[in-house]
DNA sequence: AACACGGGGTT
DNA sequence: AACCCAGTGTT
């Protein structure tokens, strides 16, 4: 039996049964694929539901506010995914009439789509003979035919490449395709893979030269920076009994792009009170010096894949000049980082 | 070729 | 703390 063979012969018994796997409709396997990217199963199966019941066709996707988009993103990170996933949107209602294109040559001319996303649709669509390579396959691959060449190398990319089309199922490529994905994810796992019970033991290279722990082989470690913010918060009390705060859209290159998050101060390393009582007019105007106090005596430290946040909040009360001022029974409906919404949820206005 | 881009789960 | 997740786009 080749290794294809066992591939999917393994999946039809062992495949979960997953919200997008009951149909073939390019429009919600398109929009699995961009909510799955750098994303776990588990993570996604909510976003997807919630994004198929405000958008049921890709139609209304396309009429949608990007605000409401990223709102429904919220959460999820890598949040250009989410404004890439709008403009595509568009592109196939105006362009190609609500369409999705048929082949990988059409999909990957889509905005988010990249090699991977087009063989998963063009193969899980319309069955076309296209290897899907994402982290799964080239641990699956690596393992199994021991192969050491570094994956996040231009080298590996091209060889792994090669070698799953030279893998691929003779006929169901849409079958097999989720398969490998699959069989990496529930079988053959980064740590403490299950190989006493894998129906493909026999034949995997690592396996038989207890190399399983050292595969795949990747390159480069991410080098973390640390940066310092201080988010001041206004809050001006009125006689309406309502209380007016701010918030800005972040804009230009950079992490959280179009999200929107209170006045930001960002600086070089930790400050205190009295540099806020001088700088805060560098990002905030008042119309006389704010009552100020800290929210948080620690730091929090928000945690990104390449930066860690250092934080604090500060509270500054009294009237401020309001452009874009908001009462804060509105703040629910902007969509914000999960840095600003954990201080939302926290902080009692 | 290297880096930026989120947040959460697992060990 | 380190690694990884159904990767893509930019520099």
């Amino acid at each position: 039996m080749s290794f294809s063979d066992k591939i999917l012969t393994w999946y039809l018994e062992n495949k979960r049964d997953l919200p997008w796997r009951d149909t073939l409709d390019p429009y919600k396997i398109w929009l699995s694929e961009i909510i799955l990217q750098q994303t776990r199963v588990a993570q996604g199966i909510p976003y997807y539901h919630r994004f198929i019941e405000a958008f049921p066709k890709v139609e209304d996707l396309a009429i949608a506010n990007e605000e409401k988009v990223l709102k429904l993103w919220q959460g999820l990170g890598y949040y250009s995914r989410a404004r890439n996933l709008h403009a595509s949107a568009k592109m196939v209602v105006e362009e190609f009439n609500g369409t999705f294109p048929k082949t990988y040559t059409g999909l990957i001319k889509l905005k988010g789509v990249g090699d991977y996303t087009a063989s998963a649709i063009s193969s899980i669509c319309f069955n076309e003979r296209q290897a899907v390579v994402d982290g799964n396959v080239y641990r699956v691959l690596s393992r199994y035919f021991g192969v050491n060449i570094p994956i996040n190398s231009t080298e590996g990319i091209k060889s792994f490449k090669k070698l799953a089309i030279e893998v691929l199922h003779p006929t169901n490529i849409r079958d097999y395709n989720q398969g490998i994905m699959e069989f990496g994810a529930v079988q053959c796992t980064p740590q403490s893979p299950n190989c006493s019970s894998c129906p493909l033991a026999g034949g995997c290279v690592a396996l038989e030269m207890g190399t399983v722990k050292d595969l795949p082989v990747k390159i480069g470690k991410t080098k973390i920076k640390k940066r310092f913010f201080n988010y001041l918060v206004p809050l001006e009390h009125r006689k309406s009994d309502e209380t007016l705060t701010q918030l800005r859209q972040r804009k230009g290159k950079g992490i959280w792009q179009n999200l929107w998050e209170f006045p930001l101060l960002e600086t070089e390393r930790e400050i205190g009170l009295e540099d806020i009582e001088i700088r805060h007019s560098e990002v905030l105007k008042f119309k006389r010096p704010p009552e100020i106090s800290l929210f948080n005596s620690d730091f929090i430290v928000h945690k990104l894949s390449h930066q860690h946040l250092y934080t604090q909040f500060w509270i500054l009360e009294g009237p401020f000049y309001r452009t874009n001022a908001i009462p804060i029974s509105n703040l629910e409906n902007y969509p914000v980082p999960v840095l600003i919404a954990e201080f939302m949820k926290t902080f009692k206005f």
